[in-house]
DNA sequence: TATTGTTATACTCTATAACTATA
DNA sequence: TATAGTTATAGAGTATAACAATA
């Protein structure tokens, strides 16, 4: 395939991801803002420190703050005092964090189903095979 | 192809647009901002009004006169009143708007660009046909 | 009186700077 | 003195309610 062509299919292909991603968010008011469920997401993993998390999130460690005390308000995640340097916090997501968590992927994945359980077994394929691919360009 | 299976491609399709959009808006600072991107795409297509505008972009009437003020101070569209209904204002992409949505598309496209022309031709084809399909998908 | 757009005001999320506690 | 985290304060973006101009 030529430059030029990549060029079209790049910029097509980018577009409609990006409205596949928006309409998946923006249609289904999770009451869970983004940036909460980027860290929260992040802490399903494995646990973390604040500033770590900022740093992560690229975000300044007063507003990591705020949301980690948004979260812990809501019973998502605890702060407690690392006991090694007393000057840390350690921050774990609660089994309730991680029902959230499943609560809005379920949602947003409910979206895209819709739509996919219409297409044909064909169609379906060339998903597939796409999706794998785009995980290795995402990779990068 | 199952309804378990597509559930699982749904899930799987959904996130990698998630991140292909998060890394092509995010690791390219454009310093116009996404409300002000998708008006300024809007106005692209055809002039408007700030209720029209405020409407198609689900956003408060006040939020779109703030949005307008900010793309206005920086020579991207024109406010003028309408000579035939004086209540209401005519909003117009300007060239210099017109230039700037170019660049915004001109970086985020490089970022995909920048990763699509590694693929093999036949990688190439199946995204092809995959973006055809998410249109469709994304239409309803 | 109804409609369009803006201003007034408040709430949220962001940031930088100053502060507290610990090392 | 240096570092982790929080609080203080200010700057964008959002909203609803109140207002001015026009129909």
């Amino acid at each position: 395939m030529e430059a030029a062509e990549r060029r079209r299919l790049s910029g097509e292909l980018r577009s409609v991801c990006m409205r596949v991603s928006r309409r998946a968010r923006f249609e289904n008011i999770t009451d869970l803002a983004p940036h909460q469920f980027s860290v929260l997401n992040r802490l399903n993993s494995e646990s973390s420190s604040p500033r770590k998390l900022a740093q992560i999130e690229c975000v300044s460690p007063p507003s990591m703050t705020r949301t980690l005390t948004g979260l812990e308000g809501r019973g998502a995640l605890t702060r407690t005092t690392d006991p090694l340097d007393r000057r840390q916090v350690v921050v774990c997501i609660t089994e309730q964090g991680r029902a959230l968590l499943r609560d809005v992927r379920r949602t947003r994945d409910e979206w895209m189903f819709e739509r996919v359980r219409c297409l044909s077994d064909q169609e379906c394929a060339v998903l597939s095979e796409a999706q794998l691919i785009l995980e290795k360009v995402v990779a990068r």
